[in-house]
DNA sequence: TCTTGACACGGTAATGATTCTCAATTACTT
DNA sequence: AAGTAATTGAGAATCATTACCGTGTCAAGA
């Protein structure tokens, strides 16, 4: 009846690791790492034994928002910042009983058991690294605001577990190979000549190629395409 | 290269029927609502306009602790409390700009841009239902604490989603008829006479069943079918 | 008026993270 | 050493979310 825990090669590795790693890691990351000192083991045995660890609250697993969990080696209650740009966390202690205490008079009845505050913002490597994109960057032909650095966060997560799939359809790449050859912007009409394809179609891959980033439009109704598009092909 | 928002009916309705809700739906969810009054209308669809209008700032969009996003027709700036063991959500007010300027001190080089705060707990219809419960509950053969608070909470949100498959395989449907037929406890030995089976075969299944809470082992190797067990069969 | 292309839609396939399944193996208990 | 329940590896399944694609609608410009 009573749940022991066997210390398996496998599960003594996960702890191990763990406890080396100093930035809070994914399921996947440790994965990665453990592969490396057991080549066998499977993830799912990694998430199987990260669970049933903090189940038993030997290890912590974290729900900051976003998608993967993380796991934090320190049990001992605390709470942590991450960076909205290069996704690292780091932890942060704060004293949660004066503001959990703070909160019980208003708390519609809840019987609180804890709270969750987790701070983010801009970490100061990327402060750094910012500063000085702001001052090489002379050639921005568009306001770059915040939303670049949102795009490069999203980017470089996303790049980070899996190298983004940019596949071109059949249709696309016709299109696209029309403003390749062709110097000058060209409209509609002009790729419909070039492809025998229905303008409706070319239309609707247009779209799809503004949206990868393959083509601009810098006049309405006129298309080039980019840097970007150029590589796909 | 404006980026107009188009206000199409499908987006009324999605706008409308979150301004309706008061707790903070899952996508799924009012999708489900929506779908009575449109119902030709796409999954994808109400994915599509919640995350535009969230960009737009006209919902938000909450990444509270768990698996799916929930949305809230509220912008303005508040924080959130859920119930551990029904995960309803309610809206808290707290004055963040307080903690935060305390814990820009030692904020490790960060320029901090905000805080999420998450109280959890129990609310008071689950408080009241867990008094009701104790009470009748007379024939509690094993300690109930916290852990049973979990499952249920996790059998609840995933019944939900989507009815729990609980299929036999051959295996253990033999075994469990042994169990079934047999008034008393049975070890593994008297399942193997019984089946014909390969004792260390019996051992797996007997762990899968016991996982499905099919069988329960009162004392250690001795193995007893449940009610949910009789039903299943 | 006729084209055009931006936005949007529905349906469906794909994706990423996580969990489940199951026969085979392993580490504890006795 | 034997017996047995916990654990494993490999892969399938699940769940929430997003991407894709062909089509439709609309407003603005030729
Ligand atoms: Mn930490
Ligand atoms: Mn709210
Ligand atoms: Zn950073
Ligand atoms: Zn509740």
């Amino acid at each position: 009846m009573k749940n022991i825990l066997r210390m398996t090669h496998q599960r003594e590795l996960i702890l191990e690791e763990l406890g080396n790693c100093h930035n809070h890691p994914t399921a996947d990351a440790l994965y990665e790492r453990i592969k490396k000192k057991l080549p066998r083991i499977s993830l799912a045995t990694v998430y199987r034994n990260l669970e049933i660890l903090s189940e038993a609250g030997m290890i912590r697993k974290l729900e900051i928002s976003g998608r993967q969990k993380r796991f934090d080696k320190e049990v001992e209650q605390h709470d942590h910042i991450f960076c909205v740009q290069c996704r690292r966390i780091d932890d942060i202690k704060f004293d949660q009983s004066r503001i959990i205490s703070l909160e019980e008079d208003q708390s519609q009845g809840y019987k609180i058991s804890g709270c969750r505050i987790e701070f983010f913002g801009i970490c100061s490597k990327c402060q750094a690294k910012n500063k000085k994109i702001q001052k090489n960057e002379k050639d921005c032909t568009e306001g770059c605001t915040g939303d670049c650095i949102k795009d490069n966060a999203k980017k470089s997560s996303k790049k980070k577990s899996k190298r983004k799939k940019r596949k071109l359809n059949e249709r696309q790449r016709k299109v696209l190979e029309v403003l390749a050859t062709s110097d000058n912007i060209c409209v509609n009409r002009d790729i419909a000549a070039a492809t025998s394809l229905d303008p409706k179609q070319i239309s609707c891959q247009l779209t799809a190629l503004k949206k990868k980033g393959f083509i601009t439009s810098p006049i309405r109704c006129q298309y080039k395409i980019t840097k970007a598009g150029k590589a796909a092909l």
